[in-house]
DNA sequence: ACAAAAGTGTTTTTTATACACCCATGC
DNA sequence: GCATGGGTGTATAAAAAACACTTTTGT
């Protein structure tokens, strides 16, 4: 606030020296789900600059003016991969001062402020836009190895809010094709949550019986075996469990 | 955006101005529990600057240097309110370009972002801390009025986070006090996720069952009627539901 | 024919919901 | 003694979990 007695410019100046100043990023945890080898994967990039040189980092990016942070979030995904289907929400802000080692005393205060979003893309239609080889790679969540900055724990935080999410929003619909088997959503589920989080017999009933899945007709056949019928997610007659908790597993 | 030839020092310049410059403020959604008249209440600040002078809005605060966010909105909860026992996690990041009115053309593309902050503290506790009068007060969540900035849609978020918290976390245990009766739980509740939530017979059972609540064999009469008994909560017993979902209601 | 994958049904257990009833106290 | 708030129990319905079984295909 204003004191009494300082002139008006050196009180502005004063209180402007206390606040932080802020360059804000925005850092993607961007999952997607191979369901050839049933692998939940991550997108990493080694970084090309310091700090944390020939590290490992989540894709991330500053935000430029003019621009929302979910537009740069877009934007750094849309700059390392093509992809058009894709959920994608704001997951936490990480701001502790000194989680960017470019916070030097000598940079007048200047904070590094990472607002992360985390992303579920689809595996089979996801091309890595061309990049110096071996700078952008999926990984294999258990297989991170340690990254950039406190991007190991954003990550862990991502990863935390994936199975939630799967477990009360249909997000698993922005990554399967437009038709698909009960199968190709049970396994998409068993990847993320694990073998066990339930028996495919129950999950299909439970799935049916909430009546936002129309069976197509169409019948696909995969070697061998009963030809399994493609469904497809019914938006409208989902409606009704839009703000309802715990529809699904 | 810049051209080819620039040169390098030229070209730093040009990068940095097309990033946005952040100042960054939290804002907090405080709610506490009237239990006396079973009243839901968020905390206002009537704002005494621009923009939006005198006009209500949450209360809070631009980050110091050196201060992590969380700490910043602790340091405005304190300077308004002095509280033992709260609850406080962060809510969401706002920063879309043009949420401030300060962010006009003139001030060289500085942005204001709020990362907001929920709180529940205990209203029997807290004591507002002196202001001008009338500056700072408890408004009931359906009587909140027009607010500055975006500050409606922020509560609107904080409230339903509220609601969400309250069915699988122990959050009402921090705004309680350590002795409580299980009618003074189910009335929190009751308050805030609505008189139908579940009957009340059923919550006892419920809740009791999942071993957390300790009767501590002291009882207490209000009024006519069989005394109850003082419960409190034991975060030891809690210890193997942390990480598992919807434990009440 | 038989293995493999898809799909159906049945049984058991657990949990949710509604509501009836007993208990202890103040007045 | 009876109204008031506290506390227990029971009967019914719904959901979750386990698993046996049928159907339809490729080989």
């Amino acid at each position: 606030m204003k004191s009494n007695s300082a002139s008006n410019s050196q009180s502005i100046a004063v209180k402007e020296k206390s606040l932080a100043d802020f360059k804000v990023g925005v850092d993607n945890v961007i999952f997607s789900v191979d369901s050839q080898y049933n692998r939940l994967l991550v997108l990493l990039r080694k970084r090309k600059q310091e700090p944390f040189n020939n590290c490992w980092s989540l894709p991330g990016t500053l935000v430029r003016q003019g621009e929302s942070l979910q537009d740069a979030a877009y934007r750094t995904l849309a700059e390392k991969i093509r992809v058009n289907n894709l959920y994608l929400e704001q997951l936490y802000t990480f701001g502790n001062p000194g989680r960017d080692p470019r916070e030097a005393p000598e940079s007048f205060g200047v904070r590094y402020l990472s607002v992360s979003y985390f992303a579920l893309v689809r595996y089979e239609e996801a091309e890595i836009i061309a990049q110096p080889t071996g700078n952008l790679a999926w990984y294999q969540v258990p297989e991170v190895p340690q990254l950039a900055f406190d991007h190991n724990e954003i990550l862990e935080y991502g990863y935390r809010r994936l199975r939630n999410k799967l477990e009360y929003s249909p997000i698993a619909f922005d990554v399967l094709p437009e038709r698909f088997t009960l199968n190709d959503l049970y396994q998409l589920y068993c990847t993320i949550l694990g073998e066990n989080f339930s028996d495919y017999s129950n999950f299909r009933s439970r799935l049916l019986k909430l009546g936002f899945l129309s069976d197509t007709g169409v019948k696909v056949s995969r070697g061998a075996g009963r030809p399994a019928s493609l469904y497809c997610f019914d938006a409208i007659a989902f409606a009704p469990f839009k703000d309802k908790p715990l529809v699904f597993i």
